[in-house]
DNA sequence: AATTTATATTGATATTTTTCGATTTGACAC
DNA sequence: GTGTCAAATCGAAAAATATCAATATAAATT
């Protein structure tokens, strides 16, 4: 059984079109928010809440030196999360649908 | 230009654990509503309003036949959806954050 | 034609998310 | 210490989303 929890957390993340594009600013190496926020047409605070939900949800890793906060991503979080999307994605024998009726009832998908 | 607009749909439909569970379902092969909604504690109009995102998403498509709907995954999406992923996540030299500063301004991630 | 069945739609409510301005915190410079 | 800068947090308002019960639609069955 996947952890659906974990990774949808991470898709939820991407879903929002300025999120995907800060991630993909972090592609090429750690910025500080303060270079990410120039790029945008936001204020620096939901620039800091946007961080705070990327952070949270693994894909994204916060360093603070000095009074600045680097970004980057997380390796593991992005290659974790490749693999439960090829997983709920790619044609199989033995998905939950094979299982009893109702095994979806109480499981952390239902929170 | 990546079109984040397009794919952070997709990630948006994948942000519920309920739907990435539905996905999951769906990749052993095609299955009516009704199936889909014996697996889960929810009511029949929800269900119906999940499956509606999840297609306008473009990740699920909907092939009626008499009185029931089939559901079955869109692979193409699939396929243009870890691309992108793929892009926004993986290393390289010239992604946004190198283009000139405001780039990001009034493109279509500020909608 | 009337009934049942599968699904979609509508209307309402509760919750979550997005966003901002204002304030706070913490580091650095003077 | 005082002022300045980067970033986080707080509080509030607006917008979007999730959910349900009720109703509508449309096909199959009787």
């Amino acid at each position: 059984m996947e952890n659906y929890l974990e990774s949808t957390k991470v898709f939820k993340a991407l879903g929002d079109p300025k999120r995907a594009m800060i991630v993909d600013m972090l592609s090429c190496g750690e910025l500080c928010a303060c270079m990410i926020l120039e790029k945008f047409e936001m204020s620096q605070s939901t620039l800091s809440h946007h961080m705070k939900l990327l952070c949270e949800s693994g894909l994204v890793k916060g360093r603070e030196e000095g009074k600045w906060t680097y970004y980057s991503l997380d390796a593991d979080t992005i290659s974790k999360t490749k693999q439960f999307f090829c997983n709920i994605t790619s044609g199989k024998e033995n998905c939950i649908c094979k299982e009893d009726a109702g095994c979806c009832k109480g499981c952390d998908a239902n929170e």
